[in-house]
DNA sequence: CTGAAAGCGCTTACAG
DNA sequence: CTGAAAGCGCTTACAG
């Protein structure tokens, strides 16, 4: 059993001698290729099973052009949006005999790099990135050495590569008429980091939809964060400081979100009854929070396949149409109408614009 | 600029041509070999920049004793815990010059075996592993065949391998401790599968402890789970549903202690007030649940890395010692007095072991 | 300190 | 359908 445990591997060329075969016949046979008698088929696999041979996948990948690797290059794999996408690559990955090598660039463009670099030298066939920074570096290497490459989630601009991404339009649509039908006119927005395309989009998309609706969006309501749990925390803060306040949050992400509830349970206000806030993305456990959170949601599991199946597709020589999958809203308990909502939000729309209301910090108005 | 996308790779051949050098010198000098003379060495640098030279690692893994990879299989990437362990190990294995093969086993033995033959494949250098299974299958033959192996948060009985593991005793016993100080002496434990050494250890030390202070522990009030959410739920409904139930709920981790907390909503069951809740491993968000959740924690980030650490060890030839971390408790809302507790925790005791109650469910004592 | 040469374990035209 | 042979890109004793 644990018997040849120091002793050398067998190779191809140990199975040939054991199935009375040549090499070059061994290794078709192992690769199924079609003009293999089999007989000869037979006899390689009892001598593979006999003696437990492994393919050496380098010495493979030294000879054919393709590694059998491909890269998946995430933010950051603590983030539950990230570690989903992960998975669901990976499983289409290994579903089409691809094994996976794991990039968590962690925030960082430089481990971005070092990892970038690594799986280069490892001649992966093919790479999937949820990417950082501003498209130089050994991404922008990458794609120009036309390596299959593909994006989820993230894009970078100049880089023409085809992505998954979702469409933050129709969830922020429907969370503000949500907000809207509730009474809230007052709406803060914590923003994600504007050097990333997902940072970007859903302020932009935020803002056009705000105007759309008819509510007011000074710029003071914008707190800019960076997609970091503790940034959330600050652009709460920031906000709820206003001497007019917002009667609601959204945030671009759910740990941005997650650390505004923190702000919000340190400055005493309740979810929900004082402040009503919405997030990016669902958690796990975003119905146990007090009140549960309403939610953007992202189908990260669809996106982490269609992209793994979209990189199949490129290494295969198409040339897959970048998909954008939709946001919808998933209504909890943390939207309610404002405790003190004017009745008319052309008056406080009026209001907004003009002088500041005196640091009562809050408006009686019962 | 994406001048050269198409041609081909330079290899170590041309950088030694345009060194001027011979291919051995221009390798030896790649390596840091001592015996290059530092012009050469300067001469290779430049044509490396010049060229965008990546080395080829399968080629050097073919040639060479090493591959420069090592394998980081998890039970499942999605569970904060082992995104973590496999995080922190990941940095380690990178400080360390190693790129990362990750596995996500996705609690099934068949996927991991799939994963551990790909590795294999790949001639990685060493695994870290969380295991699944019984030792039999490909992770026995690992072992069998000598290739450095380092578990972390399970070990499998009869393999002798080193591992990080945590010792769930202090945190149980500060856990008791606290439901005690509280008045409670009629604990549920929700536990974990008794097929991986985490859930069987997290049993065994509970009854001892509980033994140890005086709480009895009628089998009654043990539901067996298997690390899953939906486990936790069915656990919770069960236990609260005995004609005498428990006043506190202990869940061996913490997917299954979401999972009862769910239940206890569903039931209508308050946590804190109509019953106390502590689950293994503390979560980002553990503070934000209403009330927020008393968790056993364990260091996950320590634990991956230490692991990462010892594999790199092992990978030296070195044999290190296997670690124990302690677990400790971090006191949140969710444990509180019973609201109907017993003045006399020995007159609960000799009822609970005798005569159930009546099925009145609570008993009402005021 | 350096070069020439062998060879790691495979795949793949090329003949037959 | 099969075998003999070349060669993928490196590393590493072996001489010098």
């Amino acid at each position: 059993m644990a018997g040849g445990a120091r002793s050398a591997r067998p190779t191809i060329r140990d199975v040939a001698a054991a199935a009375g075969v040549s090499l070059g016949t061994a290794s078709r046979a192992l690769n199924g290729h079609k003009n293999v008698s089999p007989g000869n088929v037979e006899r390689v696999r009892m001598a593979v099973s006999q003696l437990g041979f492994q393919l050496n996948a380098h010495a493979r990948s030294l000879r054919s052009a393709h590694s059998g690797t491909i890269g998946v290059l995430v933010s950051d794999i603590r983030n539950p949006f990230f570690a989903e996408i992960a998975r669901a690559a990976e499983m289409v990955a290994l579903e089409n005999g691809y094994v996976t090598l794991l990039a968590n660039a962690d925030e960082s463009v430089g481990q971005q790099d070092t990892y970038l670099r690594g799986m280069v030298s490892h001649r992966i066939d093919g790479l999937l990135a949820a990417p950082q920074g501003d498209g130089t570096g050994s991404l922008k290497e990458i794609v120009a050495s036309g390596l299959p490459v593909v994006f989820v989630d993230r894009t970078i601009d100049g880089l023409d590569v085809p992505s998954v991404t979702s469409d933050s339009r129709p969830g922020l649509r429907e969370a503000l008429a949500h907000l809207r039908s509730l009474g809230h006119n007052r709406i803060g927005f914590i923003a994600g980091p504007q050097a990333t395309s997902t940072g970007r989009e859903r302020l932009v998309v935020f803002l056009s939809e705000a105007r759309e609706a008819g509510i007011p969006q000074p710029s003071e309501l914008v707190a800019q964060g960076d997609f970091q749990s503790r940034s959330g925390e600050v652009g709460a803060h920031l906000l709820m400081s206003l001497a007019n306040p917002p009667t609601a949050l959204i945030a671009a992400d759910s740990l941005m979100g997650v650390g505004a509830l923190v702000a919000l349970k340190a400055l005493g206000l309740r979810v929900g009854r004082d402040v009503s806030v919405i997030a990016f993305d669902d958690l796990p456990y975003a119905s146990l929070f007090d009140p549960g959170l309403t939610v953007i949601d992202q189908d990260a599991e669809a996106m982490g396949r269609l992209a793994g199946e979209g990189l199949i597709a490129v290494i295969g020589g198409e040339r897959p149409a970048s998909v954008v999958l939709p946001t919808r809203l998933v209504v909890r308990g943390s939207c309610r109408a404002p405790a003190l909502a004017r009745k008319s939000p052309i008056q406080a729309t009026e209001r907004s614009q003009g002088i500041p209301a005196p640091h009562t910090g809050r408006q009686d108005h019962l």
